[in-house]
DNA sequence: TCCCGTAATTGATCCAAGTCAAACGAAGTG
DNA sequence: CACTTCGTTTGACTTGGATCAATTACGGGA
């Protein structure tokens, strides 16, 4: 169930065919890259907008060393950023929600460094960089706005290093699923019942463990009554008792 | 030796006082944020730098919560960044050079995340953002400097990461003494020899390891011939073993 | 509906790195 | 200069998670 690595032909959603399809009117439009704009400003960013893709599972977004042309927006479904090393080792770097942006780490070099490839059937936004600063002539909080979020990806990723420097396998699972389950709320889904769109092969890379010790702690977390796991549908039981695991301090009071 | 975290009297070196200690004449310049600036943009960043702190060992260029107000270029010394957990358990999340631009996990919060501290007596210009979203009205090329500069930040976190979650303890110290190396040739400096900055703890905490393992693997590369060691002074003997060292093919050739 | 390939679980064993501890070295202070 | 403190090295032992291996469960297609 190989997808080509960079399909020729996507569903190529016009702005003009579609025009219910717009930043404006958009239900992520909080979460994503015009958070706090203006009925102006989002208006200005619909004409920006290139292309929206239409990915099925597995397919990429774009591949490392692909030269860089937009930031892509996560409208729908769910992607993963990928980065390889010089072996060809993949390493899991996220898991993309909607209103999320990828590709920021192409600026720098004007090309992709990670590749990001669909883990469902999602639809994507894709922003030139160049609209973004063509923009900045006109509405001048445009540019502060991309370094926010570029900050902003750099602020995750340092929380990302802490987890991975100093957590134990336990408080890295445990840190995920409050991830997930915080950022599920804030897309106005349930934050106790998501299902998981990554395997745990992928989450264990994610996270630096092996996929056996994702399963082993999906279990035992079943088991402490902290979370239900079928498959890949999780219910989380007691989100203060996982928050818990996250202080490590084993002396917390009841 | 604690010095006070926020010192009430810095150095602060005016522009005027000091007409040489400008971006124009700075040797670090073609390292920091005016990489490829030309004559013109160089001179207009020198009005942008509001001023220079001279900080002694131990002292903070900025805290963790305190508000964003300006980035911080490295002139000259060695900083350290700490991002600090729930718990208040350190995590350095870099060594900085001079040309190193700090506090760009600020922008987002319009607070500083992290904290830097520094590592030896040293140098450091303070850029206000807005200052140079001042300048992109003349010179509309230095916003796209700015997101270069922050995609860059993004990739070496990336980066970070596969260390974190792949390597083995010797890999990350290979790479480690690696980095410090190209580092310290970009700016001129021996990448043979060279004296370390930062503790053996620091040096642990920052790879996610411990004091002790960073002692052992110090005391083993020496054996094997790759370095020598004379407390914090380090000696590459063999570079290109110690690289081998990172692609973790076994059967490499020889 | 039944297959078949993929994903997930669980057990047994092993090892890299952590932890605890002790001794040594270096650097700053009165 | 000696004292004290902090940093480093090295050893002995423990352990969390990896690795190897064997089932079991799931999901998509004919």
């Amino acid at each position: 169930m190989q997808f080509p690595l960079h399909p020729e032909i996507v569903d190529v959603v016009p702005k003009a065919a579609a025009p219910s399809n717009t930043c404006s009117s958009c239900n992520v439009r909080e979460l994503c890259l015009p958070v706090g704009f203006n009925p102006k400003e989002l208006e200005q960013l619909n004409h920006v907008v290139s292309f929206r893709l239409q990915l099925k599972r597995g397919q990429h977004v774009y591949e490392a060393g692909e030269k860089f042309k937009y930031l892509y927006a996560v409208r729908s479904g769910c992607c993963k950023t990928v980065i390889l090393d010089a072996q060809g080792n993949e390493q899991v770097t996220g898991f993309h929600l909607p209103g999320d942006l990828l590709g920021m780490d192409g600026i720098n070099d004007d090309a992709y460094i990670c590749e990001a490839i669909a883990l469902e059937n999602s639809q994507v936004c894709a922003i030139p960089l160049t609209g973004l600063e063509g923009l900045s002539a006109d509405l001048p909080g445009i540019s502060h706005q991309v370094f926010r979020i570029l900050s902003k990806g750099i602020v995750q990723e340092l929380q990302a290093k802490l987890l991975l420097a100093q957590m134990t396998a336990e408080q890295r699972l445990a840190a995920f699923l409050v991830n997930l389950s915080e950022r599920y709320a804030a897309r106005g889904f349930s934050s106790r019942q998501f299902h998981l769109r990554m395997k745990r092969e992928e989450i264990g890379n994610f996270l630096g463990h092996q996929l056996e010790t994702v399963s082993r702690l999906f279990s035992k977390f079943a088991a402490q009554g902290l979370i239900t796991v079928k498959s890949k549908d999780i219910e989380i039981k007691d989100l203060n008792a996982i928050k818990g695991l996250l202080t490590d301090d084993c002396f917390s009071a009841p």
